[in-house]
DNA sequence: TTGTCAAATAGGTATTACGTATGCTCCACT
DNA sequence: AGTGGAGCATACGTAATACCTATTTGACAA
């Protein structure tokens, strides 16, 4: 056997065997997502008392100083206030209050949803600040940025026989618009929204060869609105393409909840 | 001097001196505020890092636990990201990654912007999500939504000469409107962009009452356009209602940063 | 019986001190 | 020149302690 055949023999499996590589496993965001779990899922409602501090600490196995740290980004999401002296603690903060934007928050809340209700939501408020951006992007588009524009949607067109490739393109697509809109807090909620989406599993299905073409062509007549400076056009043909899109992803399961328009 | 005179000289300005009565200041919260503002003006820009925990700590007078807090509370915003190791430390995130509907995030940005260009922002985005709330209770009202309402709209008319009592009924029709919509991430959204844009001295300026009586007949306009179901009409009164409000009182400061729509 | 004040108590707040884990950096050894 | 290990800077985590504040409770007086 010769010494490549051998490495050829140990290397084969040795090159990728566990790409998953966690970075650290930190204690304290384990704290909160099981906290806001918790909250968010409804076993702890609004209201609630959380128990004390040190007991508290020695349920989930962890110092009491790890624990308020994790109290401290309970507090900063809104879920729940502190206050001391006898009979206070920490409690549950009601709904309306809670910081819908949060990552961790809105990944619960888009994990217990058993309607797609919150994913519905979603769907309409990205639909309504993509089509403004897209709106304002007819109206100050520059040559620059059309250029910019029409080699996103020709990566879309090479690619429509990769899916990844594919998606990729899509999601640069859409930050291209965004980002020429000028109007940043918009782009942050919808860039927000548009990640916790594609992040849940309900949501990336497997998509065949013939969405993406119909994806495809949606994007080429938003495309062809910015460049013609249509801005009614442009607001109407995007949020159509994002309610079509997601209707199209969207299992059957309660149709009717939250009219997509 | 007799034991009453002087029990009255230092009671004197005892009894309601200060009503404000900060409930507690609370050390971290001020550290946090403080590290916010430093981020949000560009005095920290992205990609720099921050000193060490401990200098840190002395620098603004509280012990490393407090500070550890507080940089937790910033994670959590998105404004930082921290990692052990030398040469590691609490660096500055890019702008895209920060939690723009923080309350202290949001606040800051606003305090920040001279041109006044975030609250042309908010302003459309909020119009947005407004309209498409506005359109879909025309769409699924119920005659007891519809009387809460009516009854909102006449609590604006009888106090159109009493200014802080006609704002909170315009508030309140404002949140019917929203909650009857049933799209609860769009009225989180919408919330907090509201109340960030109102506690924004440079949003509260005196309203003559010329204003609010024009203000008054543009919720009328709404108010018709979701009693007759007309879902159009219901979202571009509402999303004109929003964006006139804002121009009226918008400073004529760099007029043409955005246009609202 | 009712009103008021003060002590006890429960809970969070803040400090301090210590040990652990992790990644650079650099130097020594191959 | 490359590689491997020592050292170091820095954040992570635990523990013990003292303090501050709001509620409860009980005693005492009207």
């Amino acid at each position: 056997m010769t010494e490549q055949a051998a490495a050829a023999d140990r290397g084969a499996p040795r090159v990728l065997p566990l790409p998953d590589r966690s970075p650290a496993p930190r204690l304290g965001v384990a704290v909160v997502e099981a906290l806001v779990d918790l909250i968010v899922s409804g076993a702890l409602a609004p209201g609630d008392t959380l128990p004390p501090e040190l007991p508290l600490s020695q349920q989930f196995g962890v110092s009491r100083t790890v624990l308020r740290e994790s109290i401290k980004r309970l507090e900063e999401k809104g879920l729940v206030s502190v206050g001391q002296g006898r009979g206070r603690g920490t409690v549950v903060q009601p709904t309306r209050s809670w910081n819908t934007m949060d990552r961790v928050v809105l990944k619960a809340l888009i994990a217990h949803d058993r309607t797609l209700g919150v994913l519905d939501e979603l769907t309409v408020v990205r639909g309504q600040l993509e089509a403004a951006m897209a709106g304002e992007t007819a109206r100050t588009r520059s040559s620059v940025e059309l250029d910019i524009l029409r080699g996103a949607l020709e990566d879309m067109r090479v690619s429509v026989h990769d899916a990844p490739v594919f998606n990729a393109a899509d999601v640069t697509f859409h930050e291209i618009v965004m980002a020429a809109s000028g109007n940043r807090l918009a782009e942050s909620i919808a860039r927000v929204l548009f990640e916790r989406a594609r992040e849940s599993a309900r949501y990336d299905v497997a998509t065949p060869l013939s969405l993406r073409q119909e994806t495809l062509r949606e994007h080429e007549r938003v495309f062809r609105a910015i460049e013609a400076g249509l801005v009614r056009e442009a607001e109407e043909s995007m949020r159509a393409h994002i309610c079509d899109a997601w209707t199209r992803r969207r299992p059957p399961d309660h149709k009717g909840t939250q009219r997509l328009r």
